[in-house]
RNA sequence: GCCUAGGUGGUGGAACUGGUAGACACGCAGGACUUAAAAUCCUGUUCCUGUUAAAGGAGUGCGGGUUCGAUUCCCGCCCUAGGUACCA
């Protein structure tokens, strides 16, 4: 029987179906290991090739760690609320819920066509209520939490309470608004039922504040920073402005720092730990009061150069500093509100293009020097930005560029702050000399003036060390229709929970699902929708990322009806020992689900600072678009003519984009390019050698470009192990790599030997259980060694170039020896499932135990070198071949180097100065 | 600009802690089997010199360095990809 892999493929995938092969149980002896896909939003272009290339990593690794005696969990969902769902149902009225199932049902039939050891009975879907029950529930808990930074960490809003009715405001040291009150015991006791509620809203880790947003017209909604990237919406690419709202927001920055600390415990690539170091943005410095005695009041500015302090030579508000108004005097009114005007009409994007100008306007006003008490002048610039540190900076031209460029355009006093400083280019920012024309600083040097900067500030009152996170909170409403309810109602103007057992807030209908007439939610549509039939619900919806926040436990015990998941789940599988997925989450869904995980310990609900030890990021798989050259005639019109690319040089050509599923190995098949579009059907071709070729490029994978191809064509045509050995050999995993079909043939060619080693000539199934010689157990060892190295390490491309090399040394050996063969398939499973279960069972094996069959011990001795000569090298440059034996000394080296005639040959008659040994054998002779 | 990753044949890539660079595969060329095709198998394939061969030389982005020996380590530069940006 020749190999068959589509009947092969299918009887595997209804056997482990219909025996439930890979459903795990959460109590096992065996140590657990839990393998975590980025699961996918199920779009409505179904899975193309570059798709799977994680999960099948992830397959791999899960199924080897079966074999090598783990409980492996290795589950999949989908993260089923969102914009394009929600986008469709406005075009069409269908209910998103609707499309959604239908996707997610393509997305399930072309998994399990690729043969996935996930435990289906565990899937989980974001969008169904038995799930975002549990979303809304944590974000209850967040709402009654709060962040006490004396425990570092959250505590529950009616500890905060109790504090509050034995000692006041005293003696909290709250992660909360700036504008905390302070009050007494009995004044709590006095606030009115709506008062505290205002005063508790501030402290709360889920609140609703009125803040400076993304809002995005054309969405309808408002966007958290990292859905926005250079000023468009991330989905879409639609223009998106700053808007003041009252929204739902995320105290995420309350953990800014164990955020930033955990990084360092994480086993994570390096880039990434960088992207998340870099969205925190830690700086050390401090902050200083300037104050405006005309004004009884002060500016305060963050630097972490507190040790320029006697550089400052003016102040920078941004423009749209509180103060500003207040500042302006009536001389410069006009130019102040003239320059106001300027910058808020420009856009996002082209502040961020325009960084070269220079400008900005005197406000007319002073503030003191905190220290010298000399009069500093205040200007507004747009180089300062509102929303980073106070919207407010202290300009030292001499040690920043920023602020030197601006003192030389508008005039400005340069004042040199160190005897090692050159100010007569550009500013120098060096803080290795002494200081001069510092005041009490002078001569010190820079570990010495910032603690008695610090110091000094402190007794004035106008400073003090300081930490500043360029992280803001997380906005968490969004105003669309799909997405979980926030189970919240309004009384008096207030938020409310609505009670835990009333839990799911189910989702209303709408009539449709664009925003009200009045400008309200689409969730303002739904009819009689109150709570108690009295009060306002909240209308935003929970953000894209609510539900991929926590969904990890969830795996862990996906049926529970009463927690999130239990706590014998939890404490069992703890967190996920391996997370493989794509990089573009490193800001938005890695950083959310980082916090959540610490909140939910935090309130005692299991004991992992971390949510993923170690992650991977699988490199995207770009489309490998082919070109044909279409003729021009005089008039620069496309003719019906088309030539191939090593001739296009010698005609006007344009290049057309041709589907890559009728081009082999970049060769046109013709027949097939006539009928690809109506008016190819008179094409005529100018060949080189007999054959169309192609042109190529490397492009995203999209059907406008014609590149896109279907894993399902590729199954079909050759098999699912095929495909998933492939993807691996490819390349390595985390690099990024166009999709090319050209080399597949390879290792279909390499399953079809492994099939071909188990049968005889006829095709017969042969296994003989004689004792297999050395050379077949050296071929078995060197294979189960590297499947094992490379799997560990994820160099998956790797050793399906070794499974290649041993399949063609056993079949040279014409190896047909049980005891090899069998081992073979063991090491081969993770890769290759379907063939492999196949060949097991032939050889009389239980179906389905394959899987979790013994991964072969490694034994060394195979390996053992029995050859005399090897290559050695002479000053490290040419090569002979040694008939040396191995562990001999030095001196017994030597001796047999002086009477060998072909060493000395090689040797030239000098006399050896050193030998070099690594592991026991001699690799370079130096002369 | 800054941060991170990378640069190896016609192509994808291998070489794990410095030790025979180009494994394995694709492609290409030639051959065997076959009436033929498919399938399978064999041989060659970094570049240059050399009629073949023997043999020699160069070679891992570029220029230096350390070392008996460098794709690997160090310094300077060029290029590509990803991220990020008036962050005070």
């Amino acid at each position: 029987m020749e190999y068959n892999h589509l009947s092969i493929e299918q009887k595997w995938q209804k056997f482990w179906a219909d025996h439930q092969t890979f459903k795990t149980e959460t109590a096992s002896d065996k140590p657990k290991y839990y393998v975590l896909d980025m699961f996918p939003y199920p779009s409505g272009a179904g899975l193309h090739v570059g798709h799977p290339l994680g999960y099948i990593a992830s397959d791999i690794f899960s199924r080897y760690k079966r074999l090598k005696g783990f409980n492996v969990l290795h589950p999949m969902g989908y993260d089923s609320f969102g914009l394009p769902a929600e986008q469709y149902a406005i075009q069409t009225g269908q209910h998103p819920a609707i499309t959604t199932e239908a996707n997610i049902n393509r997305y399930r039939e072309q998994m399990d066509n690729i043969g996935f050891s996930y435990d289906w009975s565990r899937e989980i879907r974001t969008s169904e209520p038995e799930y975002y029950h549990w979303t809304q529930w944590i974000f209850m808990k967040l709402f009654d939490a709060w962040y006490n930074k004396t425990s570092d960490k959250a505590e529950t809003i009616q500890a905060l309470i109790q504090h509050f009715e034995s000692q006041g405001s005293a003696g909290i040291q709250a992660e909360a608004d700036d504008d905390i009150r302070e009050f007494t015991a009995a004044e709590w006791k006095d606030f009115s039922e709506k008062e505290q509620q205002e005063e508790l809203l501030k402290y709360r880790l889920a609140y609703l504040r009125e803040s400076t947003v993304n809002w995005c017209a054309a969405l309808g909604t408002v966007l958290a920073n990292d859905e926005v990237i250079n000023g468009v919406s991330e989905r879409g690419g639609f223009p998106v402005e700053q808007k003041k709202m009252m929204q739902w927001s995320m105290r995420i920055t309350a953990y800014a720092d164990r955020l930033l600390r955990g990084l360092e415990t994480i086993d994570w690539p390096e880039p990434l730990v960088e992207m998340q170091r870099n969205w925190i943005g830690k700086s050390v410095g401090a902050s200083v009061k300037f104050p405006v005695p005309q004004l009884n009041s002060e500016i305060e500015v963050f630097t972490t150069r507190l040790d320029t302090i006697f550089g400052v030579s003016f102040v920078v508000l941004a423009p749209e500093h509180e103060l500003v108004d207040a500042l302006t005097t009536a001389d410069q009114k006009a130019q102040v509100e003239a320059y106001i005007d300027k910058t808020s009409k420009k856009s996002e994007l082209d502040r961020m293009a325009d960084t070269k100008t220079v400008s900005g306007a005197f406000t007319g006003s002073y503030a003191k020097h905190p220290i010298t008490g000399e009069d500093v002048q205040i200007w507004i610039a747009d180089y300062v930005l509102a929303s980073y540190g106070t919207g407010a900076v202290m300009a030292v031209p001499s040690g920043d560029q920023r602020d030197y460029v601006f003192a030389k355009h508008f005039g400005l006093p340069i004042i040199a702050i160190s005897d090692t400083q050159d100010i007569s280019e550009a500013a120098d920012p060096n803080k290795d000399g002494k200081y001069i024309n510092s005041d009490f600083i002078n001569g010190m040097t820079y570990q010495e003036a910032v603690p008695a900067l610090v110091e000094r500030l402190e007794s004035l009152k106008l400073g003090k060390a300081k930490v500043n996170f360029r992280m803001r909170d997380a906005i968490f409403g969004r105003q669309r229709y799909w997405g979980e309810p926030v189970p919240v109602y309004f009384k008096e103007g207030l938020p409310y929970l609505i009670k835990e057992e009333e839990l799911p807030l189910l989702l209303p209908e709408v009539d449709k699902y664009l925003p009200t007439e009045s400008g309200e939610p689409p969730l303002g549509r739904a009819e009689d929708w109150k709570y108690q039939d009295e009060y306002e619900y909240e209308l935003s919806t929970m953000p894209g990322w609510a539900g991929s926040s926590w969904y990890w436990f969830r795996y862990m015990d996906p049926k529970n009806k009463t927690q999130f998941a239990s706590s014998e789940a939890v404490d069992y599988w703890k967190a996920v020992d391996l997370y493989i997925g794509g990089s573009e989450h490193a800001t938005g869904h890695l950083l959310y689900s980082r916090f959540w995980n610490k909140f939910l310990k935090d309130i005692g609900y299991h004991n992992e600072e971390e949510p993923f030890k170690k992650l991977i990021n699988q490199g995207m798989i770009q489309g490998r678009s082919n070109f044909v050259y279409r003729i021009l005639d005089a008039e620069g019109r496309g003719t019906n003519k088309f030539v191939s690319l090593g001739l296009k040089n010698e005609y006007p050509t344009i290049p057309l984009h041709v589907d890559v599923n009728i081009v082999h190995n970049d060769v046109l098949d013709l027949e097939k390019f006539k009928s690809f579009r109506p008016d190819f059907a008179n094409a005529e071709f100018i060949l080189e050698n007999g054959k169309y070729i192609c042109g190529t490029e490397v492009e995203k994978m999209s059907k406008s470009k014609f590149n896109v191809v279907n894993p399902d064509d590729i199954i079909s045509q050759y098999g699912a192990d095929t495909l998933r050995l492939y993807e691996m050999f490819l390349g390595p995993l985390e690099q990024a790599k166009p999709w090319n079909t050209n080399g597949i043939e390879g290792v279909y060619k390499f399953l079809r030997k492994v099939w071909r080693l188990f049968h005889d000539a006829e095709g017969n199934f042969l296994v003989s259980d004689d004792e297999p010689s050395k050379a077949e157990y050296k071929a078995l060892h060197k294979i189960i060694k590297k499947v094992e190295e490379d799997i560990e390490r994820f160099s998956f491309n790797t050793s399906v170039s070794a499974f290649m090399i041993c399949a063609n040394e056993l079949t040279d050996l014409k190896c047909n020896k049980r005891k090899i063969l069998q081992d073979l398939i063991i090491c081969l499973e993770p890769y290759a499932p379907h063939i492999t279960e196949e060949l097991w069972s032939l050889l009389g094996n239980e179906p389905g135990t394959i899987s979790y069959a013994p991964y072969p011990v490694f034994n060394p001795e195979y390996l053992v070198e029995s050859e005399f000569a090897y290559p050695v090298s002479i000053n490290g440059k040419m090569r002979m071949n040694l008939p040396l034996a191995l562990d001999l000394d030095q001196k017994a080296v030597e001796a047999i180097l002086m009477e060998n005639q072909d060493v000395q040959k090689y040797l030239d008659g000098k006399p050896v100065k050193k030998i070099i040994f690594v592991k026991g054998k001699i690799i370079n002779i130096v002369i």
